[in-house]
DNA sequence: CCGATACATTTAACATGTTAATCATTCCGG
DNA sequence: CCGGAATGATTAACATGTTAAATGTATCGG
């Protein structure tokens, strides 16, 4: 079989926990967690969304959202009402607070991403950035094909 | 600021998950998770490994590693013993049960990475892999050049 | 040989990923 | 209208990620 260190959901696996790497710390000196800052950020591009649609914009699941802005509603960093068409669904948008926070934090955030950008090269990273959306394309009509096979065993 | 729905880290994360998706529900089938399964690998490649190295080599941190084996070795799917000539390390390797249900599981699987690769074609996805090695590879020198920074805030 | 230190592993505590189930609301056919 | 199906969001349950602390064992200086 395959060196499975070799595979490519291991290569992205790695390849991602190196640039977190190095985002980490800085979110955490103002404690935040990655999708928290993810969930912040992508709330300072609307003036208010839908959680579904959040969900979807800060690729995130559903039940995780939904603890995640209890949190960050406790913490004050976000407000949410419901949509007054459909009492089913709750509009989030970012508090003067969480934009105050995200305001703090950018700049460092900007600098890492800037000397990561450096290391690598504009140029490679826009085509890697390039290459895994093509990637994400080529699976997109995939999905799913494995459903509803029948397996042999178990 | 950028639009973060388009940073190197989400990037990674989505395409990640587009390859991922269609090893879940395979893995599923066998009630594996995906790190499960990696580590079932790792050991296919070696005779015995030390908890340590076996971290290094499936890419996950002590304390999952420590729970997976636990919960592995109740299934009997691995065999654990203490190294002879120092009390502290663990040496782990898989059991005869643990490679029938490699061999079950491994058929599945390499067609999903085949029907993969022939959808993205195979020089592109060896390209990419070379892409994803030579940003860990950049960022490693990086990595810890946070740590001792003083921050403003907080 | 003792005690301080270092090391390998595990445990603890909290946050998230993942799937299933629940709850409230809305929609829709009759 | 009414009641069942569909929908949006949350909760539940279990597994992992992440950092800190604890546990047990080795090592080393004196």
């Amino acid at each position: 079989m395959r060196d499975f260190s070799r595979s490519l959901p291991m290569s992205l696996l790695r390849a991602r926990e190196a640039v977190m790497r190095q985002f980490r710390p800085s979110l955490r000196h103002h404690a935040l967690t990655e999708q928290q800052w993810r969930i912040l950020r992508a709330l300072t591009s609307v003036e208010s969304i839908e959680v579904t649609d959040l969900a979807r914009l800060a690729f995130l699941l559903g039940p995780s959202l939904s603890r995640i802005l209890r949190d960050l509603e406790a913490r004050g960093l976000i407000e949410r009402r419901a949509a007054e068409a459909d009492l089913r669904r709750a509009v989030v948008s970012i508090s003067p607070r969480g934009l105050k926070l995200i305001e703090a934090v950018a700049p460092t955030s900007e600098a890492i991403y800037a000397a990561i950008t450096k290391r690598y090269g504009a140029r490679k990273l826009a085509e890697l950035q390039a290459m895994l959306g093509a990637l994400e394309e080529s699976l997109a009509s995939l999905s799913g094909a494995e459903e509803g096979r029948g397996e042999a065993d178990e």
